[in-house]
RNA sequence: GGGCGCGUAGCUCAGUGGGAGAGCGCUCGCCUCACACGCGAGAGGUCGCAGGUUCGAAACCCGCCGCGCCCACCA
C-alpha cells in the first residue's frame, strides 16, 4: 500500500494546500474566451466587498456557485468553456468609513488631508488588505477566474460607469433636485430609501397648543417638537367640518412667532389626535409633499452634522436633536403649552450603513428616474426570459417594480466614481461627459467637477457586464455574456439584482442572466441573526481549519434550503464524515488490489464487468445517484443532493456492496479465479472513480486527492464527466437485493435478540429457493451463520426458525443463545404485523373504498393483506 | 397596514393525497483483517390547535394560536 495511505482518516489541512496549489497552477479555471455565450457556462460572483472578510453567507454562496461551476464544467462538452466571474466591490461607505477610522486612531481626518490624499489612503489601504476576502475564497475550493479579478473602481470599469451615467442623463432619466433625502449624519451623505432601515420604538408623543391669530387655538401632536421650528403651516382634512372655518386663518408658531397658514390637505387624518397637522416641509417627507402642493416655504432648522443650525438662534444653535427636544419641550412648558404626553410606539429610521438615525433634510441631490427602465425588467421576468428560483420571489421583485420610485444616486463621500458632472464657474453651464472636458464649451471658463460620487450599487448594477469589459466589444462579453445564473440571498434582490436585469437589458439589449437563484440565509444555530456584534458570528474558516472545507461545503449545501436555516454543525461533521469514508473505502479496494497482484489495473481506463446479483445491484443504484445527483444540482436543490451523495456511499457502497465483496477480495469466495478478480477490481475501479467524479463538484478536494491514488493522470476537476446520462437500471438485481438485505437485518435483529455474541457462528440451514445459492452464503456469512446444507429431517428438528422474505431460516444449535429472548421480539412483530393487518381489513371492508379508490390502489392493498398474513403466519 | 414563509422524534431539518423519515443525541452490543470521525441492533412522534373537502389528510381548503422575514410616508 502507498505511504500515504496508511493514515486511517482523511487528514483536510495535509492535503487541501496542495490540491489548492495544483488546481490554481493548471490553469483550468482561466479559459480562453472562446465559443459563444449559449454553449459556455458561466456565473459572476455577486462581488464581495473589498473591505470584506469571508463570512457564513459568502461560504455558502461560493459553495452553491462552485458546486454549479465545476458540475457543468465536468458535464459540458469539450469545446465549451466554463467561467466564475471574480472581483470586489470597492464598497464606498464601508471603505471609506474604515479609512477614516483609521485616520482618527492617527489624530487626523479625511478633512484635515483632503480629498486627493484620503484617496491615496484609501488604495494604500486597499492594496494592503484588499486581497484577504479572495485568498479565503480559494481555501474554500472556489474555482474562480482568479487571473481575471476585477475590481468596480478599475479604470476600466469606471469608463463603463461614466458612459452609462451620460447615456441615462441624455435620455433624462439622470436629473439633479432639491428634493427630501434620507440623510444620514453618520456617513454625512444622502443614502437611498433602500439603506433606511426602519425601528419601532417607543417616543413621547406630545400634544402642543398653538395660538390662532384673532384668537382661539389649535393643538398639534408631535413626536419631533424640535422640528416646530420649522414649522411653516398648520394642517387639517378639508371635510373635518370641526375645522372647516379655521382654514385660511393663521396660527402664531409658539417660541419663534412665525405666522403660520391654516391650510387643508386630504393628507391630514381626522382621526388622529386632534387632526391638527403641523407641517414640516423640510424635515418630514409627508411634510415636503404638502408643501410642494400648497407653496409653502422650506425652512431647515437641523443641518448635516444632525445639530440645530445657526437660525435657531442661539438658544437652540449648536444642540443635537436629542438635546433640542428636551430644550424644546422645556421652553414650551414654561409656556405652558404641552398639554399632554403619552408614550407612542412607532417606527424610526436609521441608517443601514453607519446605524445612526436618519434626518429626513432638503438637499440637492442627484437623482434616477427608474419607471422607463422598470418596463422591459418587468417583462423579462413575466415571460421568464428570466427566471426567479424558488419562485414565490418573482411576486416580491414584480411588486417592488410595479412601484419603483426614483433612486437618490449621489454620495457626499470621495471613495467612489464621482460624478462625470463640471459646473462652468463663468457661465454655469453644466457638461455631463465621460471624457474630461478642457474647458466650458460655451465660454471656455474654468469647469469644476462635482465633488459627489455614485452610490456604490449604480456601479455594481453594470457587473456582469462591465465585468467582462463592456463597454469594449470583447471576445469575454460574446464568450460569458450573459450568465447563466445568479446566485445571491434575498437581501439585495431590489439593491442590486433589479437594477442589474434593468441596466443589463438598458446597456446590452440581454438580461445579464437567465436565472436568479436565491438561497437561505444562514442564521445562528439558536435561531438569531448571524452578526459579530451579538457575538452570533461563526467564522466559516475557523470551521474550514477544524473540519476541511469539503466539510464545510457538504454541511453548508446539506443545511440550505429555500428558507432560511440555522447554522447546523452535525451537517459540517456529516460531510467531513462522508470525505473519511470515502477516503477509507479507497484505500480499502486499493488495499485488496495491490494484494491480488493487480495494481497494475490502475494505470488504464477500466470498465465495469459485473459477475453477480451485487455487482449488477451497485451499477444500477449507481444509475439511479448518477442521475438524481444531476436533476438535484440543475434545480438547485442543494441539500438533496449531497444527501443523496451521502446515503449512496455510505449505505449501498459500503455497508453493503463493500461488505458484499469482501470474501471475493480476499479470495475466499467462489469467484477466485485471476478471469473474475480482475472483473471484481475493474467493478470496484469503475464504481469508485464514479462516486469521486459525482461527488467532486460538493467535496472536490477529497475527491481530487483521491483520484490521483485511483490511477488518475490529470486533475479530476479537469475530466469531462456526463454526469446525466439515461438510466439503466436492473431491476432484477435490485429486488434481489432489496430482499437480502431485508433478509440479513432480519438475521441480525433476531441474534441480538437472542443475545448472540457477535463473534457467534451459528449452525443453520436456509430454507429459501428463491435465493441464488451465492446470495445464501452471502446472506449467511453477513449475519454470521454457519451454513449447514442438509435440512433439518425428521430425526433433527430446528431450535429456532426465523422468518425472512420468501422464505425461513432454521437454526439448529441452540448454543450461546437464549432463545427465550426472541418471545419478546417474537411478540412485538406480530402485534405490530396485527395492527398492520387491521388497518389495511379496515380499509378493505370500506364500501367507499373499494368503490372510489383507484383499482391499482386497492389491488396493492390486497397483496399487501396477503404478504402481511404469511409474514404473521410464519412467526 | 400589506405580503411571504414556518410550526413533523430531545435538537436541526426532509417529506406535500394512499406503508411517519434522515443526521445528531439517547439505549444495547461490538477495537468483525477500510474507517471507533467506525460497525450492528433498537427506543422515541395525538405531524401547533379546531373545523372542512375526500373512500383516504402530516400533506388540500377555512379559521385560530405561536414564531420569523420583507415591504409600507399616518403626525
Amino acid at each position: 500500500m502507498r505511504d500515504d495511505l496508511t493514515a486511517t482518516r482523511f487528514e483536510p489541512a495535509e492535503v487541501e494546500p496542495r490540491i489548492s496549489e495544483r488546481w490554481l497552477s493548471s490553469g483550468l479555471w482561466h479559459p480562453q474566451p472562446e465559443g459563444d455565450a449559449s454553449e459556455n457556462y458561466s456565473i459572476a460572483i455577486p462581488p464581495p466587498n473589498v473591505t470584506g472578510s469571508l463570512h457564513m453567507g459568502h461560504a455558502l454562496n461560493g459553495s452553491i456557485q462552485d458546486a454549479l461551476i465545476r458540475y457543468h464544467r465536468m458535464k459540458s462538452s469539450p469545446s465549451a468553456r466554463t467561467k466564475w466571474i471574480l472581483g470586489t466591490d470597492h464598497a464606498g461607505i464601508a471603505t471609506q468609513a474604515k479609512v477614516e477610522q483609521a485616520l482618527a486612531e492617527q489624530g487626523t481626518s479625511r478633512q484635515a488631508i483632503g480629498r486627493e490624499a484620503f484617496l491615496e489612503r484609501v488604495w494604500e489601504w486597499r492594496e494592503h488588505y484588499g486581497g484577504r476576502i479572495i485568498e479565503q475564497f480559494k481555501r474554500l475550493g472556489a474555482s474562480c477566474d482568479y487571473a481575471e479579478e476585477r475590481f468596480t473602481l478599475d479604470e476600466d470599469y469606471h469608463r463603463a460607469v461614466l458612459e452609462v451615467f451620460v447615456a441615462l442623463y441624455r435620455k433624462g432619466y439622470i436629473y439633479r433636485d432639491r428634493y427630501i433625502v434620507n440623510w444620514d449624519p453618520g456617513s454625512r451623505s444622502a443614502i437611498s430609501d433602500l439603506e433606511v432601515e426602519e425601528r419601532e420604538e417607543t417616543d413621547t408623543l406630545y400634544s402642543i397648543v398653538y395660538d390662532l391669530q384673532g384668537g382661539g387655538t389649535v393643538t398639534i401632536a408631535t413626536v419631533r417638537p424640535e422640528t416646530m421650528l420649522a414649522d411653516t403651516a398648520v394642517a387639517v382634512n378639508p371635510d373635518d367640518e370641526r375645522y372647516r372655518e379655521l382654514v385660511g386663518r393663521s396660527a402664531i408658531l409658539p417660541l419663534v412667532g412665525r405666522r403660520l397658514p391654516v391650510i387643508a390637505d386630504e393628507y391630514v387624518k381626522s382621526d388622529f389626535a386632534t387632526g391638527q397637522l403641523k407641517v414640516t416641509p423640510a424635515h418630514d417627507p409627508n411634510d415636503f409633499e404638502i408643501g410642494i402642493r400648497h407653496e409653502l416655504d422650506q425652512i431647515s432648522v437641523i443641518g448635516e452634522d444632525g445639530r440645530m443650525t445657526a437660525e435657531t438662534g442661539e438658544r437652540f444653535a449648536g444642540l443635537t436633536v436629542m438635546q433640542a427636544r428636551e430644550a424644546v419641550v422645556q421652553a414650551l412648558e414654561q409656556e405652558g403649552r404641552i398639554v399632554a404626553r403619552e408614550p407612542y410606539r412607532h417606527s424610526v429610521p436609521y441608517s443601514h450603513r453607519s446605524g445612526e438615525r436618519i434626518e429626513p433634510l432638503i438637499s440637492l441631490q442627484w437623482f434616477m428616474r427608474m419607471d422607463e427602465l422598470a418596463v422591459p425588467a418587468i417583462a423579462a421576468v413575466n415571460d421568464r426570459s428570466v427566471r426567479i428560483v424558488p419562485e414565490n420571489h418573482r411576486r416580491v421583485y414584480l411588486e417592488w417594480m410595479e412601484n419603483i420610485r426614483p433612486w437618490c444616486i449621489s454620495r457626499q463621500l470621495w471613495w467612489g466614481h464621482r460624478l462625470p458632472v463640471y459646473y462652468c464657474q463663468t457661465c454655469e453651464r453644466v457638461h455631463v461627459t465621460a471624457d474630461t472636458p478642457e474647458g466650458c464649451e460655451a465660454c471656455g471658463g474654468e469647469l469644476r467637477q462635482e465633488e459627489d460620487v455614485l452610490d456604490t450599487w449604480f456601479s455594481s448594477a453594470l457587473w456582469p457586464f462591465a465585468a467582462l469589459g463592456w463597454p469594449a466589444d470583447t471576445a469575454q462579453l460574446k464568450a460569458f455574456y450573459p450568465t447563466n445564473v445568479l446566485s445571491t440571498a434575498r437581501d439585495i434582490l431590489f439593491l442590486w439584482v433589479a437594477r442589474m436585469i434593468m441596466m443589463g437589458i438598458e446597456f446590452t439589449g440581454r438580461p445579464p442572466f437567465a436565472e436568479v437563484y436565491i438561497h437561505s440565509v444562514i442564521q445562528a444555530p439558536d435561531g438569531r441573526r448571524m452578526s459579530k456584534s451579538l457575538g452570533t458570528g461563526i467564522d466559516p474558516l475557523d470551521e474550514i481549519a477544524a473540519h476541511g472545507a469539503d466539510a464545510v461545503r457538504f454541511g453548508l449545501l446539506a443545511m440550505s434550503s429555500t428558507q432560511d436555516v440555522r447554522y447546523s454543525p452535525e451537517k459540517v461533521r456529516q460531510g467531513q464524515a462522508l470525505a473519511n469514508k470515502l477516503f477509507n473505502a479507497v484505500r480499502f479496494v486499493l488495499g485488496r488490489i495491490d494484494e491480488l497482484g493487480l495494481s497494475g489495473m490502475l494505470d488504464g481506463p477500466v470498465d465495469p464487468q459485473p459477475r453477480t446479483v451485487e455487482d449488477r445491484w451497485i451499477l444500477s443504484r449507481l444509475q439511479h445517484v448518477k442521475a438524481d445527483t444531476a436533476e438535484r444540482i440543475e434545480q438547485y436543490d442543494f441539500s438533496h443532493a449531497a444527501f443523496g451523495l451521502y446515503d449512496f456511499v455510505f449505505a449501498e457502497l459500503c455497508d453493503w456492496y463493500l461488505e458484499f465483496v469482501k470474501p471475493r477480495l480476499a479470495n475466499e469466495g467462489p469467484m477466485d479465479s485471476e478471469e473474475d478478480r480482475r472483473a471484481l477490481s475493474a467493478t470496484l475501479l469503475h464504481l469508485l472513480r464514479e462516486t469521486l467524479a459525482l461527488a467532486h463538484p460538493v467535496i472536490p478536494f477529497v475527491t481530487e486527492e483521491l483520484w490521483t491514488h485511483l490511477g488518475g493522470q490529470g486533475l479530476l476537476a479537469a475530466e469531462r464527466y456526463p454526469i446525466a446520462e439515461e438510466r439503466l437500471i436492473d431491476q432484477t438485481a435490485e429486488a434481489q437485493l432489496t430482499q437480502a438485505i431485508d433478509a440479513i437485518t432480519l438475521l441480525r435483529g433476531w441474534r441480538d435478540s437472542v443475545g448472540a455474541r457477535p463473534g457467534l457462528w451459528i449452525p443453520a440451514h436456509i430454507n429459501a429457493e428463491g435465493y441464488e445459492p451465492a446470495m445464501r452464503t452471502a446472506i449467511a456469512r453477513l449475519a454470521r451463520l454457519e451454513l449447514v446444507d442438509d435440512a433439518p429431517g425428521p430425526q433433527r428438528t430446528a431450535a429456532a426458525s426465523i422468518t425472512i422474505p420468501d422464505g425461513v431460516v432454521e437454526v439448529l444449535s441452540e448454543e450461546g443463545l437464549d432463545l427465550d429472548g426472541a418471545r419478546e421480539r417474537v411478540a412485538r412483530a406480530s402485534r405490530k404485523l396485527q395492527s398492520e393487518i387491521d388497518r389495511v381489513k379496515g380499509k378493505l371492508t370500506n364500501q367507499g373504498f373499494i368503490q372510489k379508490a383507484p383499482p391499482a390502489v386497492i389491488t396493492a392493498e390486497e397483496a399487501k393483506l396477503e404478504r402481511l398474513q404469511s409474514e404473521l403466519g410464519a412467526l
